[in-house]
RNA sequence: GGGCGAAUAGCUCAGUUGGUUAGAGCGCCUGCCUUACACGCAGGAAGUCGGGGGUUCGAGUCCCUCUUCGCCCA
């Protein structure tokens, strides 16, 4: 092994020589992952949990299974981030928390790639037999399945990876069929004879969710088909898909329609086929579509499809699986010669010929319509008349809506509860037979000699009726039959086990709204069908990642980000930190995938900041002794006016950070009511609450604050108040980002002084905003609590100050290296604050400053400046007075006095024709008026120093 | 065609039951390598809250309408 650079890991806490200014996140994430490792951090126990007699709420996040042969992309980034931002809150929260992890066995998707690979060997699935694909697939599983796994364990994902599921592992698979039989048995699951959705690339039928609609401009073409007997009367009917004509049997139109009234009961001749077809009436034709005359494919067309069934025509099949123009059931002496064999598209332009040339095609018009695609391959589908199996879903339907009504489940967003109820009022049934080999084989069994069937939990030897052969169905289930069980089966169910008394049901499902319906919404039917509870309380739907185009990223477009790329770059940390802080709730995120650097840097910023925050912070506190915490620092008396400001600061921010958050679960009632509904999982406004504590008012002005007291020179006893305060409200600021962080703060934490080296910031307790009132005053009275906050406030005024005077500094272009005077006119009330603060805020703004008496009677320019001085007025009339002679542009400075003025009075005028208002006054609530004339004060006497500082300054 | 939603700074978004001078990040401008950080610090510019109308003492927030865009479902 070679030597390796001095690593940040390998120096001793507390000791910043070994921490470069920049964060080595590679080097930090390998050795928190091992400590998190060593520390079995993410382990959910079943005993723990409430419901299985521990001491802990059990709080689950079930992982939404990624594709086995899936790549980690930005869409997962995103999704898994905002999963383990949430579990790590409530993992430090003190909850039992599981977070359960696993991978989809993504039927047609797998049997693709392993195709792709057949292909590419020369051989193909039919030609090694079904055995053999099942055993080459599984093979291929085996071995590149772990590789998301690994990919989500980079990001920092802390499932509890003991638990990792697979839906085609025996353990699940068993739940599959469990739930196949039962609803089987129910009369639920029925095998049905109809058009369904098909793809012809994937050679299988697709659900209503799987075949999605894209708006496409098309072609409407109007073809005449002659009326049999009088050639000189046609009825012209409009389709998009001429093609289809082969199959057609009959014309329909509405029975009212007078166009075709007469019609009715004729017949027409198809063109191109040249065989006589019926004329009927139909209430389902739209009179005001096309020519109000549709021709009818019962075969290939799912409304023909009823319409052929309500007139008991025939349904010639024209097409094959791959959807090639072929003579199928039925359709004897259809197919003119020529057409057999071609492709779909290329029959479309050979049939529209051949109409045209026979004088039948009377206009082709362009036309607007969906066109619905395999969502998978993005075919395009063809309706295709089949024999499948189906749910019905009508009466799962209903329990899972009272669940999302009845407040039982929320869905955040709020507004796309309005979408689930819509989908699930109008809800079809759901084909759940693919014809693919990669899944789990429906478990029914059929008996050739004597019609027995039946779906059977145990595979069968030979039929209980005539112990003839047995013969299984040959498709295997939808994907999402095995997904929608998820919750359950990784729980064992149909078994009571601990693990499933422990944590079903389970808290928050998170998930992008695309797949709401094929998979949120079944998981609600599922849970409410089979265990009678929904297994989840709140639905937490998140955008999607886009371009700085707004699409889609995509592996087809090229627009895509690797995460792991972003990673090598930057470090986890600052992939998750720009995903959660860019996503507001359930809005988009966008990232420019061609300018990683840009896109990247609120992340990458951030982290290097909170590091360079620890190296100043372990430089200060790490050769002495030091107190941990400020519990127990000897009096409150020992805290200055800066460390009362910083906690209360702090104690704001837990605040915030709980509002963003919480509340983590709905009350005892298991309902949520009220606000409670949508509020909490504002990851964004979390993730701001915590950066602006550590970034805006630790970084920016306690530590600036600290660095005179943390000299030597400095009298010991305040030094360690100090160093007190500030690793407790660092390591309290640690905790808050953690979850979002995860990596640099726990690499960080380990080296406080104050961490016990046998533990693990990501199980450290979460702050809570009272501890710190209550640390802070010890066991003294609310009066002195008030006083602490009021010190609080007091320090506001010295950061207004100094604020004023760099403002100044910055008008006037004062070198940053020249020290300047300042003067202080306190007003009555802060005298002693500034005295007490002089000095600290000269430090903050390189100045000698001089607390004057407070306002007399004498022009307060005359005594200060003598006229050559810049000023501001603070909010309580405190004037800060910045004497500049030989620098100030006096005409410069009364403008800028004016214009100051000018604001306030117009400002004033409109305050005062408010308070003038009886109707104001009248309806106004109190607390409203009385604020408005705190502020009239405050202003006024704004105004009033304003003026006479002009009047001493700038009078001719 | 039916339903839902959005429009706030150059960009991406906050804005909690109507009540301070509408905020943040990024970007932009100015000055600084001030012994934690230039991936930084300090200061600054920038919004008639899509248009119009209404309710109200008071509207970014509620109602109506128009325009534009997005999503879901046929």
């Amino acid at each position: 092994m070679t030597a390796s650079p001095p690593s940040p890991h390998t120096t001793p806490a507390g000791s910043p020589q070994g921490l470069p200014a920049q964060y080595d996140a590679a080097a930090t994430e390998r050795e928190v992952a091992r400590r998190w490792q060593d520390a079995n951090a993410f382990a959910a126990q079943d005993s723990r949990s409430r419901r299985a007699g521990g001491t802990h709420d059990p709080f689950v996040i079930f992982m939404p299974p990624p594709n086995v042969t899936a790549v980690l992309h930005t869409g997962h980034g995103l999704t898994y981030t905002v999963q383990d931002v949430l579990i790590r809150w409530r993992r430090m929260a003190g909850d039992d928390t599981l977070y359960q992890p696993g991978t989809d066995h993504a039927g047609i998707a797998t049997q693709n790639v392993v195709e792709k690979l057949l292909a590419a060997e020369g051989t193909t699935r039919r030609a090694i037999g079904r055995d053999a694909f099942v055993a080459r697939t599984a093979a291929f599983v085996k071995e590149t399945g772990g590789l998301i796994i690994e990919q989500l364990r980079a990001i920092g994902v802390s499932a509890d990876w003991s638990r990792t599921a697979y839906t085609l592992s025996p353990a699940l698979s068993r739940s599959v069929r469990e739930a196949f039989v039962r609803l089987y048995d129910e009369g639920l699951i029925y095998r049905g004879h109809r058009v369904i959705h098909w793809c012809p690339r994937c050679l299988t039928a697709l659900s209503d969710e799987e075949a999605e609609h894209t708006d496409e401009t098309g072609a409407l073409y109007h073809v005449r088909y002659p009326v049999a007997g009088d050639p000189a009367r046609g009825i012209v009917v409009a389709t998009t898909r001429p093609e289809t004509m082969l199959g057609d049997v009959a014309i329909a139109v509405h029975p009212e329609d007078s166009r075709y009234r007469d019609l009715i009961g004729r017949r027409a001749v198809l063109p191109v086929v040249g065989i006589e077809i019926p004329i009927l009436g139909d209430s389902a034709v739209d009179p005001a579509f096309g020519t109000g005359a549709v021709k009818i494919t019962p075969a290939h067309d799912a409304n023909d499809f009823e319409i052929g069934q309500r007139h008991d025509l025939p349904m010639p099949v024209i097409m094959n699986p791959a959807a090639e123009i072929e003579e199928g059931a039925g359709a004897a002496g259809r197919i003119p010669p020529g057409l057999g064999g071609l492709d779909r598209f290329d029959a479309r332009s050979r049939i529209v010929e051949m109409l045209g040339s026979a004088g039948a095609l009377v206009r082709v018009e362009d036309h607007r319509h969906a066109v619905r695609h395999c969502y998978r391959c993005d075919s395009v589908i063809e309706p295709r008349l089949s024999n499948q199996w189906f749910v019905r879903m009508a009466p799962l339907a209903a329990p899972a809506l009272d669940a999302v009504r009845s407040g039982a489940v929320r869905i955040l967003p709020e507004r796309w509860v309005a979408v689930y109820i819509n989908w699930l009022e109008n809800i079809r049934d759901w084909n759940i037979s693919r014809q693919l080999w990669w899944g789990h084989r429906i478990p029914v069994w059929y008996c050739d000699a004597c019609g027995w069937q039946a779906a059977l939990r145990e595979d069968p030897s030979a039929c209980p009726a005539c112990a003839g052969s047995l013969r299984q169905d040959e498709d295997v289930l939808d994907t999402w039959f095995s997904s929608w069980l998820w919750p359950l089966s990784t729980l064992g169910w149909p078994d009571d086990t601990p693990a499933r008394r422990a944590f079903y049901p389970g808290d928050v499902l998170v998930t992008g709204a695309d797949i709401l319906f094929f998979w949120v919404a079944r998981m609600i039917m599922a849970g409410m069908h089979f265990d009678g509870r929904p297994p989840f309380h709140t639905v937490l739907l998140h955008g999607i990642v886009r371009d700085t185009q707004h699409r889609k990223m995509s592996k087809s477009l090229g627009n895509g980000i690797d995460p792991l790329d972003v990673v090598a770059l930057y470090g986890a940390d600052a992939l998750r930190y720009t995903q959660i802080a860019g996503m507001g709730l359930g809005t988009d995120v966008i990232l420019d995938p061609g300018n990683l650097e840009r896109s990247f840097a609120p992340g990458r910023n951030f982290v290097t900041k909170l590091w360079n925050i620890g190296r100043f912070l372990l430089t200060n506190v790490g050769d002495e002794p030091v107190t941990a915490g400020i519990a127990d620092l000897a009096s409150a008396r020992s805290l200055t006016r800066a460390d009362l400001w910083i906690l209360a600061r702090l104690d704001a921010a837990i605040e915030a950070c709980d509002a963003a958050l919480g509340p983590a679960r709905p009350d005892a009632t298991g309902v949520w009511t009220g606000t409670d509904r949508k509020t909490g999982l504002h990851l964004s406004e979390f993730v701001e609450a915590a950066r602006g504590f550590v970034w805006s008012d630790l970084a920016d002005w306690y530590l600036e604050h600290c660095k005179g007291r943390l000299s030597p020179e400095w009298d010991a006893r305040d030094r360690a108040v100090a160093r007190s305060v500030l690793l407790h409200v660092f390591d309290a600021g640690l905790r808050l980002l953690h979850p979002v962080v995860p990596f640099v703060t726990e690499g960080l934490w380990q080296r406080l002084p104050s961490t016990d080296p046998d533990t693990v910031l990501a199980r450290a307790a979460w702050p809570a905003a009272r501890d710190l009132p209550t640390a802070l005053i010890g066991r003294r009275s609310g009066a002195a609590r008030l006083a602490a906050y009021a010190a609080a406030a007091e320090y506001d005024l010295v950061r207004d100050a100094a604020s004023a005077v760099r403002q100044i500094r910055a008008d006037y272009a004062i070198p940053p290296g020249t020290v300047i005077d300042v003067m202080i006119e306190a007003a009555a009330g802060s005298r002693e604050v500034f005295v007490e603060e002089a000095e600290g805020l000269g430090r903050l703004t390189r100045s000698l400053v001089r607390v004057a008496a407070s306002h007399g009677p004498a022009p307060s320019a005359a005594r200060s400046g003598r006229g050559a001085a810049a000023t501001a007025i603070l909010s309580d009339g405190t004037t800060v007075v910045v004497p500049l002679a030989g620098l100030i542009d006096v005409g410069k400075e009364c403008a800028r006095l004016r214009g100051e003025l000018t604001r306030l009075d117009t400002q004033l005028a409109a305050l005062r024709d408010r308070l003038a208002n009886t109707a104001f006054l009248g309806r106004a609530p109190e607390e409203v008026v009385q604020a408005e004339r705190a502020k009239e004060q405050e202003w006024a006497t704004r105004a009033g120093l304003l003026r006479s500082r002009l009047d001493g300054l700038c009078a001719e």
